[in-house]
DNA sequence: CTGAAAGCGCTTACAG
DNA sequence: CTGAAAGCGCTTACAG
């Protein structure tokens, strides 16, 4: 059942059936009930794809990330996805999840669907500025919001969320050392350079050689950080932060394996603060990021910018660029220096 | 630029440039050529809106899950939902995350799109059967796939991926048994009714009382595993069979501080095998459900309704009911008996 | 407050 | 292989 033969039903004009239904314009109030009576007794709704036909707008966005080997490596990008949906879903927006495998380009799909007004705006979760570029460059038709732990400058256009990673990892830093830790090694992830620097900067703030400071390579999986651990042993460290928390287990079960028990022999520190870090044996201490908010600034942004163009408005003079920090949770994988270096 | 601009610039009518986009109907290949290549320089691109207005199709499904009170206890979902927009991808779907908080009612946003011909179909991830019907209920517009642990009696729009808890149950229960333990106790979670039953038909398969089969409630947080261990461990329990990962968690640290160590004097056994489960300590043993067969299944089913109600074909006579067997994935934290009952 | 009609941007029988 | 025109189902300035 189309409009026509509704407001034909309803003995009123498709002018008046769409006015009580869109909320625009006048129309006496009576009139209003009695369509909506009408409509779902007949079960009439208006079709959505002729409505934003008319509005240049569909109130849908989309979260695009690049998915991993195996869906443990993508727990950080699906909380971040959850909470994203949640934040957009309170605005009025409807999300969809837009995912790519690590290698390859963005789908045909996702492209048509921006350039042909099928999605409002991008919500990028990037891991590196050439990446994300190129990401902005072939979808420069609607707004895009990136999600990263740098401050890119990037084309006018885009919004950035900024992840502080300084702030959490120089807490993390200053706890290990107000602890006696002075020889601190780092396990590296996948395109970490923000975390790692921000590692020698909290090093250096802290009084501590950051040019002799031990790292290792992971980069991504557990069995990666149980071996990493082994060459940072060897290298004496007391205390490892590891880019993720994933690598930070499997450093605490290569210790364990080497004999070298967490906290008592050595201190394990994570990046992002997963859900479940809490819940492991330690519970790990990590570096977490507040995702709710994160999302929500992502999201407030991206409204943002999606409103200026639909209304053709001078985008606002307010800089698009919202840094979240991250901050220390201690937990019990820290512990105090036993065998000071 | 809209068609009617774009084909003038052209040189060619309306029809032969929708022609060349869509790829329907005959068209000469140099003038395709012609067309792209204008298309391209001039960024001219179909408004999907309008295309999807004619084609009474969208090519996009939603996922709908209800999230819970932290992210931690989504896990499962989120792992779900992320194979099954691999999954959609493949089949050229684009994939709505729809979320709705458990208390609520999905979102009149959601309801609107379905009714309004935005979404092609929907995947449902249920844990009751009254909430799936009711869900059914409100979405009878447009096709629905439920993804549950019970083969649940559905209208016949419906299809259904039923998780068989059994098969991996009873393999668990089959190895617990085998390595001495006879008194096994199991731990709640929420609406968990079908991995209950399946424990107790498991212990009666293998000649063990199943009546008096200690069991305390979860139901649902680390914490929640932490304390109902201790109930357990009262009752003399040798292994324990819990409702979810976390809770199996819980119950590993809770025994842990009452001074049972696991695996040596007591073994764990969860349900889901999440991602990281095999990354706990000890290493959890779980009952795992393999997520990207259910989430092709489930495209599968849905593609296939879609279709037939597209082509407005008789529904076809096959059952839109797919079984995918949990299997029991044996890890560290199971032991033989040490203090046989 | 309500209606007639043009317009949103495509697609697809129909005719050639 | 291509074009003219009706149709997909709404919305909204315009007139009353």
């Amino acid at each position: 059942m189309d409009i026509k033969k509704f407001s034909r039903l309803a003995g009123v004009s498709t002018a008046t059936v769409s006015r009580a239904f869109s909320g625009n314009g006048r129309i006496k109030e009576a009139t209003r009930q009695r369509i909506f009576e009408l409509a779902a007794t007949h079960g009439y709704t208006p079709n959505i794809h002729a409505q934003r036909l008319n509005a240049r707008r569909t109130d849908i966005i989309a979260v695009y990330y690049s998915f991993s080997t195996a869906p443990i490596f993508d727990y950080y990008n699906m909380e971040l996805a959850q909470e994203i949906a949640k934040a957009a879903g309170v605005r009025g927006y409807t999300t969809n999840l837009e995912l790519t495998q690590k290698t390859e380009a963005p789908s045909p799909g996702l492209q048509r669907a921006a350039a042909g007004g099928g999605l409002d705006g991008i919500i990028l979760v990037a891991d590196s500025r050439a990446g994300a570029l190129a990401f902005l460059q072939q979808f420069k038709s609607i707004p895009v919001v990136v999600i990263a732990n740098h401050r890119w400058d990037l084309p006018e256009a885009a919004g950035l969320v900024r992840i502080h990673q300084d702030s959490g990892i120089g807490e993390a830093i200053a706890h290990l050392k107000s602890a006696g830790h002075a020889r601190i090694g780092f396990i590296h992830g996948v395109a970490d350079t923000a975390k790692h620097d921000a590692f020698l900067n909290a090093l250096q703030a802290q009084g501590l050689d950051a040019a002799s400071a031990p790292a290792a390579s992971g980069p991504l999986s557990f069995e990666d950080g149980e071996r990493a651990i082994g060459e940072l042993l060897s290298a004496r460290v007391t205390a490892v932060l590891c880019s993720t928390d994933i690598l930070a287990l499997g450093a605490i079960s290569g210790a364990d394996k080497r004999g070298v028990r967490v906290p008592q022999d050595l201190s394990i520190v994570g990046i992002d603060n997963l859900s479940f870090s809490p819940f492991t044996r330690p519970p790990l201490a990590s570096v977490g990021i507040p995702r709710t908010e994160i999302a929500e600034a992502a999201i407030a942004i991206l409204d943002q910018l999606v409103t200026d163009t639909t209304a053709d408005a001078t985008p606002s003079a307010r800089q698009f660029i919202h840094t979240i920090n991250t901050r220390f949770i201690p937990r019990a994988s820290l512990g105090p220096v036993s065998r000071p270096a």
